[in-house]
DNA sequence: CTACGACTTAGAGCTAACTATAAGTCAAGA
DNA sequence: TCTTGACTTATAGTTAGCTCTAAGTCGTAG
């Protein structure tokens, strides 16, 4: 049977407030209503739901989720926009991720540098460390970052 | 020579505007001026510029890198500190590329059906196709997501 | 010497994505 | 029957992070 907005949101882990805001933006033309107005999520909206999400943390803004959905309900003469659109997010978290790579590099150098700076009781000892005292892994990290 | 605030932006690839709101939030204690006022970025400075951005893309907050800043400007009393928000943040973003990586799995998965749909006019073929008709690697993912 | 462009400040305005409030409806249990 | 709690709508408020405007200053090229 189905859930109604309160089940549904926490099983996404989000609020309802958050499904209604989804709803009034049209990103939920889906959901159908029980006789007095309740709306009904069904396993197959939840399955909605989560393309949802995977397109909103792939950096897609309501906006653009929302044209995907009304090309969707125009059928398959809108085939072609819609696989362009995945490809199109595909290199975007392609790219994400590896500007992430980046970042957690640096982090982890800080951590290395950090952990010296502690262990000795001042960050002079790894600020004056040489690059040839380094750990190899971390010498080619901090390279890597210099660039 | 050290740069005007125009060079360093575009440097950061960010906008002079945003640099300022930086400066205003005092996450640029240690940028210096000139006579008459005018903030100059030397090459060190930049490098905090890319610390601040590195945090940023860890998913800090303005008001988290100002506590590191402050932490960092009183010195090593502070070193336990600061390593543990490096550890904290390095953290944060595994989890994000995780994220991001299954995220990257479905659409990997969209990208292949929608690729099937526009090779046969239609949604039709893909949605009606069984596992094992699949390629390995889609079929793989797709079990993945179904979890 | 003056015009130009880039800088300065304070403060207002903007956008996205929620998040909450108020007032009301409805269904199920004591 | 009545209370309780989750739902409904419309609309207002919040937050983060910029982004811009206005009014004015400064330094250099013509």
């Amino acid at each position: 049977m189905p859930y109604t907005i309160g089940h549904a949101a926490k099983k996404m882990g989000i609020t309802p407030y958050t499904l209604r805001y989804y709803d009034k933006e049209g990103l939920l033309p889906f959901i159908e209503r029980s006789a007095s107005g309740v709306r009904t999520f069904r396993d197959e909206d939840m399955e909605w739901l989560k393309l949802i999400e995977c397109l909103k943390s792939a950096g897609m803004p309501i906006k653009g989720i929302k044209s995907f959905i009304d090309w969707y309900a125009q059928g398959d003469s809108t085939l072609r926009k819609r696989r362009d659109m995945f490809y199109e997010r595909k290199a975007v978290v392609q790219e994400q991720i590896q500007a992430l790579q980046k970042t957690l590099d640096r982090l982890t150098y800080k951590c290395w540098y950090y952990d010296r700076a502690v262990a000795s009781g001042t960050v002079a000892v790894p600020k004056a460390m040489k690059p040839e005292d380094m750990p190899e892994e971390i010498r080619q990290l901090k390279q890597r970052l210099d660039e």
